[in-house]
Order: C-alpha cells, then sequence, then structure tokens
DNA sequence: CTCCCGATGACAATGATTGTCATGAGACGG
DNA sequence: CCGTCTCATGACAATCATTGTCATCGGGAG
C-alpha cells in the first residue's frame, strides 16, 4: 500500500538536486492549506530566516507544478497560486473570501468532459475547472 | 422566440455613451470567433483605421465582460482573451492550437458544482469550467 | 579532493494591465 | 443652436508579477 509515498506531499522532481533552496520551497508547501503565490511563499522563507533567490521560489514552483508535485490556480486577475495536493486527479472547492480550499472529486464530470471532447474530434483532452464560493465561516 | 434578442452578439451596457469608440470594440467582436486579447483588438481596430486608444479598449472589455457581453477567458500564461458569447451559462472547448473555440453546456455539471459546494457549506457559488484539446484540423 | 555542470540570486528587462489627468464630446435644458 | 455638466478618451507614466541574464556557487561522481 505504501509502496508509492505520495499522501507525504510535494516531493523534488526527478533528475534535480536537492538543494537547501528546493527544500525550503518543498518544506515551505506543508506549512499551509490554501493557495499561496510565489511572492508569498518567498516572503514565508525570508521571515523563516530562510534565504531563498525570488527567481529560485519560482523556478522551484514551476518545476513542481509541471511534475504534478502543487497545484496551480489562477486567481480572477491572473496572479498563479500554488498549493500542496494529493497525487490523484481533483479539483477545488475554494473560499472566494478567505481562501479556504477543498479537493473534490467529480467523475462524472471527467467522463463528461471527454465525451463533449470527442463528440466534437477534440484529441488530447485536459481540463480545467474551480468551484468558488464563500464557506461556512464566512 | 425572439422577444429577447440575445444572439446578435453583445451590446453596450446600460447607463453608458454609446461612443464612436464603445461601438468600434463591440463591432469588432462581431468579426470574429475565438478567443482575442485587448491588444489583439486593439491592433485589429487600428489596421482598420479606427483609432481607440488602448486604455479605452482596456475598459469597454472589461465593462462588457461584467456585464456578462464576453466571454473572459484565462490563458495558461495568465493573459486575459475575449469573444461574443450567447446569453446562456455555458462552458468552452478550445483548442490549444488554433484557438478553435466550441460553446459547450452539460446541465449535469451544474448541478454537480452546486451539489458539491452545498455539501461543504458553500453559499454564493460560481464556477469556472474550460476544455482544452486539439481540434481535427490540428 | 577536484572538476563539471546544474543551481542560485542580485539585478535588469519584459509586458500586460492600471492609473493619471488634461482634453474631448454625448446629453439636455434653455 | 448654445452652454454646461459629466462622463469618456487617450497619450503617457506607473505598477508589478514574472522572466531573462550571467557571474558565482556548490552537489556529487570519480
Ligand atoms: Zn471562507
Ligand atoms: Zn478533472
Ligand atoms: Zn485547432
Ligand atoms: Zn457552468
Amino acid at each position: 500500500m505504501t509502496s508509492t509515498e505520495h499522501s507525504s506531499g510535494p516531493v523534488l522532481p526527478e533528475g534535480t538536486r536537492p538543494t537547501r533552496q528546493r527544500r525550503a520551497v518543498v518544506t515551505a508547501l506543508h506549512g499551509f492549506e490554501d493557495f499561496r503565490s510565489a511572492q508569498d511563499i518567498h516572503d514565508l522563507l525570508r521571515r523563516s530566516d530562510q534565504n531563498v533567490g525570488l527567481s529560485t521560489v519560482y523556478r522551484t514552483l514551476q518545476a513542481l507544478a509541471d511534475a504534478g508535485e502543487v497545484d496551480l490556480l489562477r486567481t480572477e486577475d491572473g496572479e498563479a497560486l500554488y498549493r500542496r495536493c494529493s497525487a490523484t486527479h481533483h479539483h477545488h472547492l475554494v473560499c472566494r473570501s478567505c481562501g479556504r480550499t477543498v479537493e473534490v472529486e467529480g467523475p462524472a464530470v471527467e467522463r463528461w468532459a471527454e465525451a463533449v471532447a470527442g463528440r466534437h474530434g477534440f484529441s488530447d483532452v485536459s481540463h480545467s475547472l474551480e468551484i468558488f464560493g464563500t464557506c461556512p465561516d464566512c
């Protein structure tokens, strides 16, 4: 069962060096639940005496996102936000007010998206889906 | 049937002056099917001897998007794209290569999103959903 | 320990979007 | 048609997230 250990959170991509900086970013990602911007994470690290260059934070987050180790979300105004995530395909229910995030799954939606794309002859299909609302606490 | 004429495309929002510039932007939106950036539209107008300031193009498109007269899409790298759209709620199937766009509807998805949000106590729910793929011609 | 090559970071550059504000032009009563 | 009031415009500067540069650093194989 534990052969593929993914529930522990983001892991450095293969073929990269486990540098102090990359480890710091990955560790920081374990420290919060909600989506944060690269600049937020840069500040977090700076505050905890971990000095990591902004460029490196950007590069590391992008690499993690490319490797599927973290989720990437675009705010309404186009800013990129990152968050640790589980290994399986899922989407997010995000509180518009406090940022609280819940991972959700919808097999029916996955099938629907595939079917719609196929019906129109589209191949190599992917999709983006986010649900926004106000959480009970807000 | 034609009592609510929406199929003709975007219309200037209420309470605004129908200036030459705003009309030009709205007219331009009728000229293409796919998503275009504010800068693209600015160039289009410039090429057809319609001179409209870039700021005005941005302001007009934002107003149209706020009024629900045009669809707003964020590219993978966060750029805002606009496109005329039908009045009913829908989503898009977009060709990753040529930009060809198909409007799609999925009542089941709408219900699913509402249900998921409700199950977690979220209110004032909205969602964003786009399907990307490669169209038959690409 | 050394050398190689990927990784880093201070800094500049980019580029979409927004802010500024003097000027322009619809709307409307007279 | 005129004046006026107000919103709209656009040339330009400013913002600001993100990316590019490149001299320097350091992981790790041998
Ligand atoms: Zn909340
Ligand atoms: Zn999905
Ligand atoms: Zn195509
Ligand atoms: Zn929908």
